[in-house]
DNA sequence: GTGCCAATGTTAACACCGTTAACTTGGAGC
DNA sequence: GCTCCAAGTTAACGGTGTTAACATTGGCAC
């Protein structure tokens, strides 16, 4: 089933992995499907009998995305809940500064509106359940303070996140120490920022 | 000066506003330089008389986005350092939800390459400074640890940018009460998420 | 084996887009 | 009053996503 111009079969696959090599490259804004047909030697229309559109084929994108980050946040060894918590935050950095664009793709908004690809919002979920779950564990084992999961992931989440998205754009001034700034981070959520004592007595300020 | 449609003075504020109505409503994708200018009723490249291109229009947007940031952030009351600290987190989000669209411009890192558009990185700086002076503050008034500096203040920009990321993109399972989240995110990382004790014994763990 | 059908390609065309070149208009300064 | 320059104009180039109408062909039923 294959090589005979017609029914080769195998350009799905091969348009996939030709737009990635260009999202890598120059982002998503650059990944054209006219570009994209010349370059496997088949006309643009093509396309569309294994795409619905080009938004359809970003989307597979960040989903083929958010499965290798899920891969790679479960492959962090768990012998510890801190080390589990701070490994996953630099994995997940790491990941995000190995693939900025797929990254700036698979959490950009612009593109994929919410519900618009539920195979997306899926990946998405495999990759989030993999930090919930270490969290959770981590509360079992009594390492994390009992405050509900809920906020403690979107928590680490929004941390990682933000740090990832920051140092890809290069929003962060003296960025240069960026593995010790992750670590330092993590680190610095897990211990707290307040000094020392009394921080919670404070608190009340708002009511004179 | 004006009306003779000819030099009528006013397109390049006029252009401005329609283009950020176009992104409040369709985000930045839907921005059309031929589109803005039949809606103001000129020809196309008359727009190139005020502006070298459609990203330098992105990035002017981005710039009065940035200084309606700061503006927002600096009108926060200080009167006491951790409240100073919870307010701009909250005020920070609070922008990022009112103007989603255009955070996403901000932020988007696909348009506007780091260092193309100077007036940008220094519209971003003032934002960020911003944040950093009022960390400071709360280190010399003995409330934070006296941590790094720069650490501390990409520690909480990281926190609250990803935050925000998250929620106007919807990628935060049970995100119904979105205030309550922003607060209790921020107090998290003020006061550690750790249980509460002996919490820097473990860190050996990887020299066996 | 043969014939049909659905899958998978093709070309042509539409309506956009950003951008540039060459030209025109008209207000302001000398 | 004349001139010059900023700010507008039309025409055109090359590019895009997408659809319609048509062509090819591999595999399955008979």
């Amino acid at each position: 089933m294959a090589r005979t111009a017609y029914h080769h079969g195998d350009l799905h696959q091969q348009a996939h992995q030709q737009a990635l090599a260009v999202l890598r490259l120059e982002g998503d804004g650059a990944i054209s499907l006219r570009a994209i047909a010349k370059q496997i030697g088949v006309s643009a229309p093509a396309l569309y009998r294994h795409y619905a559109d080009r938004e359809s084929l970003l989307a597979e994108l960040a989903i083929s995305g958010f499965a290798a980050l899920r891969q790679q946040l479960l492959s962090v060894e768990q012998h510890t809940p801190r080390a589990a918590l701070i490994g996953i935050g630099l994995a997940y950095v790491a990941f995000a500064q190995s693939e900025p664009n797929l990254y700036r793709l698979m959490f950009g908004g612009r593109v994929l509106p919410k519900g618009a690809h539920p195979r997306l919002d899926q990946a998405g979920l495999g990759a989030f359940n993999v930090l919930q779950d270490t969290i959770a564990r981590g509360q079992r084992a009594g390492y994390l303070k009992p405050a509900p999961l809920a906020l403690m992931t979107a928590t680490a989440w929004s941390l990682v996140h933000g740090l990832s998205q920051l140092t890809i754009d290069g929003h962060l001034p003296n960025a240069d120490a960026e593995p010790q700034l992750a670590e330092g981070i993590t680190s610095l959520l897990l211990e707290g920022a307040i000094a020392h004592t009394d921080a919670h007595t404070d608190n009340n300020e708002d009511t004179p």
